[in-house]
DNA sequence: AAGTAAATTAACTATGAATCTAAATATACA
DNA sequence: TGTATATTTAGATTCATAGTTAATTTACTT
């Protein structure tokens, strides 16, 4: 089920997946405190933790009888790399800064 | 309607949709020519247009009884403006290369 | 004006998604 | 061992989505 691009696109098709993500990017938590932060039950908010981590933008580590959800960019990463694809097609000034983004990239592959 | 993000990530959330972007990529396409590229109805295809459209990821201009549908960018970067806030948590490398981003923008706003 | 071609809309069906309540598991600890 | 805490799962409900066929509008063509 790992780096799936339909899975990850799905799981930020919703708001309160894309507000999870805000909320797990400021400190990792458990499930109980992320429904804290919402109207919502628990169950609820599980399925839509299920669906994060199909689409690996969440991973899950178990401390006892917690589990700790946290931020996994794979999944964010899959996405941007499908919509670099149409970074040909933007305006010119944004051309511009593509290409200086690219340049930087081989500056930056050279010093590694 | 217009620039809604939540309209623009559920547009992309649809495999059709993502591949019609594609198609549309190559060149501007009535409905039927998208049509012939894929195994549906009209109908279909008419309804993934529409949600495109509302998701700002297509644009759509008359001429005659033909209507030609083209990539519209603003939703993308509805998007990658999104999905830019968590390019602090990526990894080191990256980081770097956000900062490169950053600095040649403020050149080109210079430019400008 | 009649006929044809392109596109849209309407009405329906089937499946999937988001939510709830309630029950079941699993771990910690007194 | 028993109870409290944290999480997960099951089942039901409601609404949304993706698709179909059939009917309707709009604009060319002869």
């Amino acid at each position: 089920m790992n780096l799936n691009i339909q899975h990850s696109f799905k799981a930020l098709a919703d708001p309160t997946r894309r507000q999870i993500l805000v909320h797990l990017s400021q400190q990792e938590m458990t499930i109980a405190e992320i429904t804290d932060q919402f109207d919502m039950t628990r169950a609820a908010i599980k399925k839509h933790l299920n669906i994060l981590e199909s689409g690996s933008l969440i991973s899950v580590k178990t401390n006892g009888r917690e589990r700790i959800n946290s931020l996994e960019t794979e999944g964010l990463r899959t996405i941007t790399d499908w919509l670099s694809y149409f970074d040909q097609f933007w305006d010119k000034k944004l051309s511009l800064l593509q290409t200086a983004i690219t340049n930087n990239e081989n500056d930056i592959n050279k010093e590694s």
